[in-house]
DNA sequence: GATGCCACCTAATCCGCATTAGGTAGAGGA
DNA sequence: TCCTCTACCTAATGCGGATTAGGTGGCATC
C-alpha cells in the first residue's frame, strides 16, 4: 500500500536514474553531497522539483532523529477564548524566531476529549518534534517529570524551578526590573515607599519582592512590605499610610491582579489620585494595563524568541548554553509616579 | 545506535519470550489480539508494564501511513503584529475542532522578518501534513494551482472561486446576511436605503452588494448604490442624501474599511448622528467595530471549526461532502439603526 | 599490462512498529 | 500410523529516509 500519493526518494531516484541513497545524499545537502557529480546532482534536483518532493518528517525523524519541527505545547488552550490574549505576544516571538531558524511550528493541542489526563497523551505525541516549547501557568509535574526523563530537548517559557536544572526555561528578570522601578521612584524623590503584595508565594511574587527590597537597599531606603488579600485594603488604610508619610506605593501584577485592583479601588474610594496624592508603580503587566501606569513591561515577544533560540541550541547538542535565562524588562516610567508633593 | 534509552517492543518481546510482532498485536489491542492466548497476553502486558513501555509515535505513524497532522498556512504572518488580531477567532475555532478530531496543528510560516520564504517553497513543505488549511487575503494563484494538482486535501478559509470546484472552502454567506440586514432596516420602516460601497471588486464586495440588492428586492424597495473611494464622501453629500429622503445608509467592512470610516468621519463633520439623523448599518466586521453598530457578525470561530471538519472528511476520502460551504452570519440589530424620524 | 587510486555511486541496514502470509505443534479423526 | 485441522505465533516485509561499507570503472603510473 502506498498511503499517500506523495513522491518519495525512490520515485526521484527512478526518474533520475540513480539509487535512493544517492537521492538522500544529494537532498541531504551540503557536506554529504560533496563527492557527487554536479551533473547527477542537477538531475536529481530537477526530478525532485518536478515531482514536488517533500521529505516525510516522520520518516526523517525515525531515520535521522530530527525533522525541523519545533513543538509548542500550552498547558491550557493555546488560543484562549476567555482571557485577554496574554499568550499572543509569546506566539509572535516564537513564530518569528522559528522562521528565522528554519523551523516550522507543530502545535500540540490538549484535546478536551481525552478527559482524565490529557497531558499524558500529548506529552507523548510531543516527541514528534525535534524539541518542544512549553507555555502555561499550570504545569503537570508528574508528566513533565517523565518527559524530562527522556532526551527530548525542552524549554519552558516562564520561570519554573521545580525541576532545578533539568528544566531549561526563559523567564523575565523580575528582580532587576523591580529594583529599577524602585530606583526610578527614589530618583523622583520618594523616600518612604510601601510595597503592597499578595499572600501568594509563587516564585514570581518572591522575585518581585526581592527586587523591591534590592532597589530600596541600593538607594539606602528602608523596605516596607505589606501583604494583602485585597479585602483589607480599605480607603482608610490608604489615607493612614499617606498621613504617616508614605509617598509612593508599589504593587504587583499577578494572574488575579488582586492587590493591584484592590489598591486602585480603594484609592478611588478614598478620593486619592495618582500621582497627585500618591505615586503608584506596579511590578509586572496587569491584564488590563491602564495606559500610563508606571512599572515595567514583560518582554513577552523577546522571551518567545529567546526560548526558540535556546531550544534550537539544545537540539543542536549545545551543552554550554545557560539553561536558565532571564530577560530584562524595560522600565516604563509612566505617569502614575511623579515627585512627591 | 540506540538513540533513546526507552524500551521498545523488541525488549518486551525478549523479556516475555515472544516475538516483536506478537507484542505489537497484543499492545495494538482489541480485535487484532483475538487469536492470542490469554497467558501470552498476560506475560506481554506484564513485561510492558515492568519496562514502562510507551510506543514511539514516530514509528507508529510511519508504519500506519498517516500522521494526524493538519497543516495551517497563512499567506501572511500567522500571528500578525500590527493588525488587530483578525485571524485570532479563526485560530480558536481551528484549534478546538482539531483537538476534537484528534489532529495536531502544523503551522507553516510564510514570511518572517528575516529571510523571505517564498510561497513556492512553503507550499511544498505543506504536503507533509495529512491536509492543509489556508488562510489569508492574498492567494498566490500559480503556486496554489500546482498544489491543487496534487492529491493533498486542502481547505481554504474564506470564499475563493478562482479555482472553481477544485479549491474547497468555507466562507461566510454575505449575500444572505446582507439581505437580512436590509430586511431589518425595512422592518424598522426605512424605504429609501442607500448602499455606500468601495470600488474594489473583490468577491466579498460583490456578494455584499448582491445581498443588499436582494434584501431591497424582497422588500419591494429600489436599490440605490453609490461607490466611493472615501475622499468623495463629503459632509455636504451626506446632508444632500438626507434632504432627498434617504433615511438609512449601509456600508461595507473591508480590509481598509475605507467606506465605513469615511462615512463615519463625514457624518461627524456634518453633525449627523446615528440613529438620530440617519440610520446606519455595516455589512461585515469592521476592524474596530464600535459597540452597537448595526450589521452582522462573521462567525469566524465557527468557520475555523467547519473548515477543520471539512478537511478531515476530505482526508478520510469522503467524496460526497459539499466542497464549498457558506456559514450563516448572525444579524446584529445594534443601535445605529432605528425607525426613521 | 598489471597496479594503484580516485571519483562516484549503490547494496545493505537500520530506525520502531504494523501487517500479512506462513509455519509449527498438538489435538482429533480415520 | 498418517492425515487434517485448529490454535498460536513468527518470519518477512514495508513505511521513507539516513548512513556506512563497499563496489565499479576510468585514468595515471611503473
Amino acid at each position: 500500500m502506498r498511503p499517500s500519493g506523495r513522491p518519495r526518494q525512490a520515485d526521484i531516484a527512478r526518474l533520475a536514474g540513480v539509487s535512493q541513497p544517492t537521492v538522500s545524499l544529494i537532498l541531504g545537502g551540503g557536506a554529504a553531497a560533496m563527492g557527487i557529480a554536479e551533473e547527477t546532482q542537477r538531475k536529481v534536483m530537477a526530478a525532485a522539483e518536478q515531482l514536488g518532493y517533500v521529505p516525510d518528517p516522520i520518516a526523517t525523524r525515525l531515520a535521522a532523529g530530527q525533522n525541523n519541527l519545533l513543538g509548542l505545547y500550552t498547558f491550557t488552550s493555546t488560543f484562549p477564548t476567555e482571557m485577554s490574549h496574554a499568550y499572543y505576544p509569546f506566539l509572535v516571538g516564537i513564530e518569528e524566531e522559528s522562521a528565522a531558524q528554519g523551523y516550522d511550528l507543530l502545535m500540540f493541542i490538549a484535546s478536551s476529549v481525552t478527559g482524565e489526563r490529557p497531558h499524558a497523551q500529548v506529552l507523548n505525541r510531543v516527541r514528534l518534534a525535534d524539541g518542544c516549547l512549553f507555555l502555561g501557568r499550570h504545569l503537570p509535574v508528574p508528566e513533565m517529570d517523565r518527559l524530562l526523563a527522556t532526551d527530548l530537548p525542552v524549554v519552558y517559557i516562564g520561570r519554573h524551578d521545580e525541576f532545578g536544572d533539568r528544566l531549561p526555561y526563559v523567564g523575565a528578570d523580575y528582580v532587576s526590573a523591580g529594583a529599577a522601578v524602585v530606583r526610578h521612584l527614589a530618583e523622583l524623590g520618594h523616600e518612604r515607599v510601601l510595597y503592597v503584595r499578595e499572600a501568594d508565594e509563587a516564585i514570581t511574587s518572591v522575585d518581585r519582592e526581592a527586587g523591591f527590597r534590592r532597589g530600596m537597599d541600593e538607594c539606602g531606603l528602608a523596605a516596607e512590605v505589606v501583604r494583602t488579600d485585597g479585602a483589607d485594603l480599605t480607603p482608610e488604610r490608604l489615607r493612614a499610610w499617606r498621613d504617616q508619610g508614605v509617598t509612593a506605593l508599589v504593587t504587583e501584577a499577578t494572574d488575579t491582579d488582586a492587590a493591584h485592583r484592590a489598591l486602585l479601588a480603594a484609592a478611588e474610594e478614598a478620593g486619592l489620585r495618582f500621582p497627585d496624592d500618591l505615586s503608584l508603580a506596579t511590578l509586572g503587566d496587569p491584564a488590563d494595563r491602564p495606559a500610563g501606569l508606571t512599572g515595567f513591561a514583560v518582554p513577552r515577544r523577546e522571551m518567545g524568541a529567546a526560548a526558540v533560540r535556546l531550544l534550537t541550541k539544545l537540539i543542536a547538542g549545545d551543552r554550554t548554553v545557560p539553561r536558565h535565562q532571564l530577560m530584562t524588562c524595560e522600565l516604563e516610567p509612566g505617569e502614575t509616579a511623579a515627585p512627591p508633593r
